[in-house]
DNA sequence: TTATGTGCAAAGGGTTTGCACTCCG
DNA sequence: CGGAGTGCAAACCCTTTGCACATAA
């Protein structure tokens, strides 16, 4: 587990506060290309490697959350949240709210240890149709 | 939702049976790469694209189940239990037990309402070290 | 000064696709 | 015979990496 009292300090840099700034402008998952896009289009240059390397320097370091998408994209969110918790993603718009479920990592914890299982982890993701989408498109 | 009655019959080739039969030998998941090394060693010759296009649309008709590996790769297993389930994977040697978990199921469907969503849909992926591989080597 | 961070472009790795050929029905 | 299925190789796409240059400490 990474440390905040271990870490080696990261050396703050340009583009790394222009990134921590585009990340906290929005509430949605994004993709690294489509926030490289973002900060190019507003003047500010930063190498799409870039983008990559401190992204997932931020995810280890648990200031940002990842997902994998069934596209097999990663795409990022600065969270509200520190601690462990899920999203609620629309699959319409974006939007995203965070919940936690304590009965649910139990329930995980639980049904593996049954079955043997020890270190146990787990990942939980759930999609629908936000309010407002659902009645745009009431698929 | 792909009904089996309105799927659109598929025509028997000796791939798609090798690929059946490959999948049927085995309890974990394994990627259409390792698949398609499986079957090559074993003589049986099966263009890799095939074996990407048939394992997607044995998925797509729920003849097998697929997970995203962290890393990016679509695993594919061929499951015991027709029914949604989910999945408790060995981190050290791929064992698979398949799990059904009700009350996470509708936890997630609560969840999502209680915040405006609708048609939810969710994914759950459990992993962790079974107990032999536990023993082996108890990190 | 000097190690860390950045940029660029090339390389990687899994997956998809175009197209001509095969083979089931 | 006609179209679904296949093989091969090229194309794709996201992501990672090598290396020379820039920069915070």
């Amino acid at each position: 587990m990474t440390d905040a009292s271990t870490r080696p300090e990261r050396r703050p840099t340009r583009q790394r506060a222009a990134l921590s700034d585009e990340l906290a402008g929005t509430a949605e998952f994004r993709s690294a290309q489509d926030i490289h896009a973002s900060l190019s289009a507003s003047g500010t240059r930063v190498g799409l490697a870039t983008v990559y390397r401190n992204l997932q320097a931020m995810a280890a370091d648990g200031e940002v959350d990842v997902i994998r998408t069934t596209e097999g994209e990663s795409v990022y969110r600065a969270c509200a949240s520190e601690q462990h918790h899920h999203h609620v993603v629309c699959r319409g718009c974006g939007l995203t709210v965070e919940v936690t479920g304590d009965a649910v990592e139990r329930w995980a914890e639980a049904v593996a240890r049954d079955h043997g299982f020890s270190h146990v982890r787990h990942t939980l993701e759930i999609d629908g149709l936000c309010a407002a989408c659902a009645v745009r498109d009431p698929r």
